[in-house]
DNA sequence: TAATCACAGTCTCGG
DNA sequence: ACTGTGATTA
């Protein structure tokens, strides 16, 4: 049988590049100069790609041109004639880096550079290396196959449930997610279900380690690895094959890895197997940005470095480019009450800029506001420090995803353009989860988890006693679920409607697998037509809520997205590894994502907000990690603030909503281990000429009783971190001329009776009534009062979204 | 079988 | 506040 795969060919294609050989005339032509890319780079830098040989290890702080370092270290070796494209080993955390570092290169070598296969993240290069050597990997008569699938963490846990059940456990008691969270967390130390220790493999109750070698089995026989098992897998397979591993080894000359602070044991030990041979590895972090620490990384890996490769070089490289001495100084400040660093003292000849600024709110709400009228001001160029921003140059850093919502809403009443960044993953979406369900069973029928996902959506009157016949047929005889389906039906076990909607749906399928296979058929149409025939496009077209629209544009998106690939297998590959959509750039936004999202980018002006305790520093991380949460989350605070190139505001607020309900909070610990000197504290709007009066009159909108008993439930004035820094305030020589609050008439004026508007969980109404910023609305759902914010125009022109 | 409701768990972070 | 789930009802 031939199996055809765009992996399989793939594959064939990067090895035949490998051999291809032959240096190209543009790097002959270059080499003859005298190197114009090391040109620019000052001595550390410059040291970091001359040393190619052995193992290295660069001690890059924030914003020291670390990227520029490797990329050109790599241009180095390839015009050295050192290795060929397919001889280095490259290796980065995420996509978004390893797409960066190859457009680099090829910027640097002044042409597109073909090649570089094995630029990539682990998981990529994980998955490419796995599939050449599949049947290897398994215990006994199971084992994997070349065409094995990827399964994401919704899959996993499903999985996992299934096996919770089998074994009568109370879900409640052992909640399939807590299972995920262990079996992932032996899979980055590399624990397989045989060498489990002891102790380990007793957690959950005693069943830790059955169900991880039941978890295990059931996945070998889907074909299938979940994230965790890509490294592992690798790991023993080296282990086991050494002949295999020799190959690799000879074949990587040379091995890079970026943000080495951030591997865990699993990654630790791929690259000690494949660097073992000739040793020629460098590898690139910085202590002080360890943030990685909940996924398994160990800061050990790199504090370790020169002990694993004795003889190692240690190059530093300390000349910071991105930010002001402010900032910088700042953030060096707070970076200091760590213990246990390898030490590093960043500098910078830049001119010293702005203090890092420092304001308290009321409430979450209004520290939202507060920062929306920050960036109108920059954007509309009326702050003159820093002239007229792009809103492209402004981020918003949180610690925590559900802070955004409070950014998003009041961006979204005051037509504020923004983009979340890693918000809601595309691929995560369940339209778009769907669609790649009926794909994946197009493409393997025997995919169980996808016919799961699907076979009632849209609905086909299959009910789970129609799917436990359907279970029940399939284990008696040893078929998939979709051969399950056909074998109840000829058995009459489904009922009627049922019958007569699953006949039509595995007939289909079989059609659609077919086509799949056939190389004659188009994907894209083919794609396009699975979404028509299955119903599942006028399922979402017959839909009602006001996101239907969205969802089917998201559909029109995946299709499309499949033009850029070969066939269906090769895009569904993409997809399982590649978690983010390429943003559309086009206009003007300011970027909101979490602190982790934003490690390794800059921009001019940054915002920090929530820095209280409990939220920033995490409550859990200082639960459930003591000292060493504390000090990764401080790192993240100096990941934070070093992003900002020329403007850094911090702020926090005195009450926040949490599950729902408010609670106050007091200033983060990481406030007061801020340079007092390299600090600005600006006075809160709301507070500004007096008190508790101006700050309800001012907090906007809500009932003024509500906020009474917020006021007196919060305290957080009379709080000493709200003191200490009122103080710090009081000792400034001259008051800090702020520009007048505008203060928001806000609410309805938008709005009037008889208007069209939309709401998120109702759909469309009419507005039948309006009092100061609340709504009444007539939805299909009957009347609603709801506040002014919550709604949009329908049709309306006149917002820009 | 599908729709509706009450209820519990969630909110740290991600390939 | 929001979501997914299980129980109850139409």
């Amino acid at each position: 049988m031939i199996r055809r795969c765009a992996y399989v060919d793939g594959m064939e294609l990067l090895d035949d590049s490998d051999d291809m050989g032959g240096v190209p005339l543009s790097q002959r032509a270059m080499a003859a100069r005298p190197l114009p890319y090391l040109e620019g780079l000052n001595p550390a830098q410059r040291a970091a790609v001359e040393a190619l040989e052995g193992p290295v290890l660069l001690l890059a702080g924030a914003g020291t041109g670390k990227t520029r370092a490797l990329t050109t270290r790599i241009a180095h070796l390839l015009m050295q004639g050192k290795a060929r494209p397919g001889q280095i080993l490259a290796v980065t955390f995420t996509n978004k880096a390893a797409r960066e570092m190859k457009d680099r290169i090829a910027r640097l070598l002044g042409e597109t550079v073909e090649g570089m296969p094995w630029l990539g993240t682990f998981h990529s290069i994980s998955v490419k290396i796995l599939r050449r050597h599949a049947e290897l990997i398994g215990n006994g008569d199971l084992h994997l196959k070349p065409s094995f699938t990827i399964l994401d963490t919704d899959d996993q846990i499903r999985l996992m449930k299934q096996l919770i059940q089998a074994e009568n456990l109370d879900e409640k008691r052992w909640p399939a997610r807590q299972l995920a969270g262990l079996i992932d967390g032996w899979k980055n130390r590399c624990l397989t279900p045989a060498n489990l220790p002891r102790g380990e493999s007793a957690a959950f109750d005693g069943w830790g380690g059955k169900l991880y070698a039941a978890y295990q089995d059931r996945l070998l026989t889907l074909n299938a690895v979940d994230f965790g098992d890509l490294l592992m897998h690798c790991v023993t397979l080296f282990q086991a094959h050494p002949d295999v591993l020799r190959g690799w080894q000879d074949r990587f000359r040379y091995i890079l890895v970026d943000e080495y602070q951030d591997t865990n044991v699993a990654q630790y030990m791929w690259l000690r197997l494949l660097a073992q041979g000739h040793r020629n590895i460098c590898c690139v972090g910085d202590d002080d940005q360890s943030i990685y620490g909940w996924r398994g990384a160990e800061v050990g890996n790199i504090l370790r470095f020169e002990k694993d490769f004795p003889g190692a070089q240690v190059i530093r490289l300390e000349q910071n480019y991105r930010s002001t001495p402010q900032i910088l100084a700042a953030a060096s400040g707070l970076i200091a009450t760590n213990q246990g660093r390898l030490g590093k003292t960043l500098w910078t000849d830049a001119e010293p800029g702005e203090p890092v600024r420092l304001i308290g709110h009321w409430d979450s709400e209004a520290e939202a506001r507060w920062i929306g009228e920050e960036i109108e001001a920059f954007h509309g160029g009326h702050r003159a420090s820093v002239g007229r921003t792009s809103l492209n140059d402004i981020a918003i850093l949180v610690r925590a995803s559900h802070q955004m919502r409070a950014f998003e809403d009041r961006f979204m009443s005051i037509g504020l353009p923004y983009r979340v960044i890693g918000g809601p993953r595309f691929y995560e979406r369940a339209e778009i989860r769907d669609a790649m369900a009926y794909f994946r069973l197009a493409v393997s029928p025997a995919d169980d988890l996808a016919f799961e996902r699907i076979a009632n959506t849209p609905k086909r009157g299959l009910g789970e006693k129609g799917l436990q016949a359907i279970q029940a047929m399939a284990r008696a005889r040893g078929l998939s679920l979709l051969e399950g389906t056909v074998a109840a039906l000829t058995a009459g076990d489904l009922s009627g409607k049922a019958a007569a909607n699953m006949r039509q749906f595995t007939e289909s399928m079989g059609r659609w697998h077919a086509d799949a296979l056939d190389d004659r058929v188009n994907h894209v149409e083919l794609a396009e037509r699975i979404l028509d025939e299955s119903g599942y496009t006028a399922m979402w077209q017959n839909d009602k809520s006001p996101d239907a629209p969205g969802r089917l544009d998201n559909l029109k998106e995946l299709v499309k997205a499949l033009e850029e690939f070969e066939n269906l297998q090769g895009f569904l590959e993409h997809v399982a590894l590649v978690m983010d959509r390429d943003e559309g750039e086009a206009a003007e936004q300011v970027s909101i994502m979490t602190l982790h999202a934003a490690k390794g980018l800059e921009f001019p002006i940054v915002f920090l907000p929530g820095w209280e305790d409990g939220l920033f520093p995490s409550q859990r991380a200082m639960d459930e990690n003591g000292t060493k949460g504390l000090e990764e989350e401080r790192r993240l605070a100096y990941v934070g603030i070093t992003r900002a190139e020329r403007l850094a505001t911090i702020s926090f607020a005195g009450n926040r909503r949490l599950y729902g309900q408010w609670q106050s909070s007091l200033p983060s610990r990481f406030v007061d281990e801020l340079p007092p000197e390299h600090v600005e504290v600006l006075t809160p709007p709301g507070l500004y000429g007096g008190g508790y009066g101006a700050a309800m009159a001012f907090a906007g909108g809500g009932p003024v009783n509500a906020l009474h008993e917020r006021a007196a439930k919060a305290d957080v004035y009379n709080s000493p971190g709200w003191k200490r820094m009122q103080q710090r305030a009081s000792e400034r020589k001259a008051p800090v001329h702020r520009t007048p609050v505008v203060i928001d008439a806000e609410p309805a004026a938008r709005f009037a009776v008889g208007d069209r508007v939309s709401h998120a969980k109702f759909g469309e109404g009419t507005i039948m009534g309006i009092a100061e910023d609340t709504l009444t609305v007539q939805f299909a759902a009957g009347f609603k009062n709801i506040k002014a914010a919550y709604v949009q125009p329908v049709g309306a022109d006149d917002v820009p979204f």
